[in-house]
DNA sequence: ATTATCTTGTTTATCGTTAAACTAATTTGG
DNA sequence: CCAAATTAGTTTAACGATAAACAAGATAAT
């Protein structure tokens, strides 16, 4: 058995010498592939990202420009399938750097809503300026198709893995 | 403009009457999608998971079984693309559940090695097992072609994130 | 040989997230 | 009309992860 090899052979001997590694189930794979994408492609951006923002808040800054600000934070929390405790730390952040304004809701006393600021859509313009290079390149390396391919299979998952909560 | 009409006409008038909404650029969705699966396929598995197992620590395990143990932990994190640290802290718990065995490498004064426990192996199992019908049913709604389709972009696209850092 | 460099693993601080418990306000049903 | 149920948001504890600084052992170079 291969954990009894000296470990000095080991540089010479393959892992798997005569079977082939015994392979994961495929959704095993996909969700594996899916975990580590996730985590090297938060910390790429972030790098890159101005203001020290997180993926988290650039993503509501960028919902609030596309959609439309004057959102309540359990609607935000709704749409980025996140606790309303997560989206109460993202929108206090946001507020803390000045990029939203959160006022009370006057149809609804327990409510809030979250406006967009001058600063706010300008930071947006930044990280979208700043993930710019790092996106065209993804896009020349893969190519736009195989995003669009891929992406419907990626909805449905996300739907239905949404839908058996 | 959408933001100006009062709340409890909001139910009836759809958010964006006129034009379509502005969509994200293709692969702004496919992240944001691969990041929601995230969460929710890892919060999913979790909840069904036995001895409080964490993906993380399952995926360890699993690794083990599948390829052998005797890995010190620098391999472990590597093959996971995590941090050391995050492997020390994976390790650890493991260990203190009794579902590995770590002993100082007999080869390299710095180094740790990684062995599987019997009750490691059964609680691999024990994982496996409960995880089955979530798959099963994944694999049911999606289709198993799906993610056989998937699954080479997916390579790919980790490989280009991995290779960029 | 000795020094400089690299590597292994740990620790600390910080972060975003979930889950659960909680307060306050609204809505629903007798 | 009032009690019960629901909903909005916050807070706390726990967790996994990164990043950076560190100690100690191994390797390489001169």
């Amino acid at each position: 058995m291969a954990s009894s090899i000296p470990r000095h052979i080991r540089l010479i001997v393959p892992d798997t010498p005569a079977s082939d590694p015994p392979e994961d189930p495929i959704l095993f794979r996909v969700f594996n592939e899916i975990g580590i994408i996730e985590q090297l492609a938060r910390t790429a951006f972030e790098r890159v990202m101005p203001h020290g923002l997180r993926i988290s808040q650039f993503a509501v800054l960028n919902h609030l420009v596309r959609l439309g600000d004057r959102r309540r934070p359990a609607d935000l929390a709704e749409a980025f399938q996140v606790t309303r405790g997560a989206m109460t730390n993202t929108v206090g952040r946001l507020e803390r750097l000045g990029f939203v304004d959160v006022q009370p809701d006057p149809d609804d006393g327990r409510a809030k809503v979250v406006y967009l600021t001058q600063a706010g859509r300008a930071a947006r313009e930044d990280a979208i300026r700043a993930l710019g290079p790092e996106l065209q390149s993804l896009d020349r390396m893969i190519g736009t198709e195989r995003f669009d391919a891929a992406l419907p299979f990626l909805t449905d998952l996300r739907r239905v893995l949404d839908g058996a909560r």
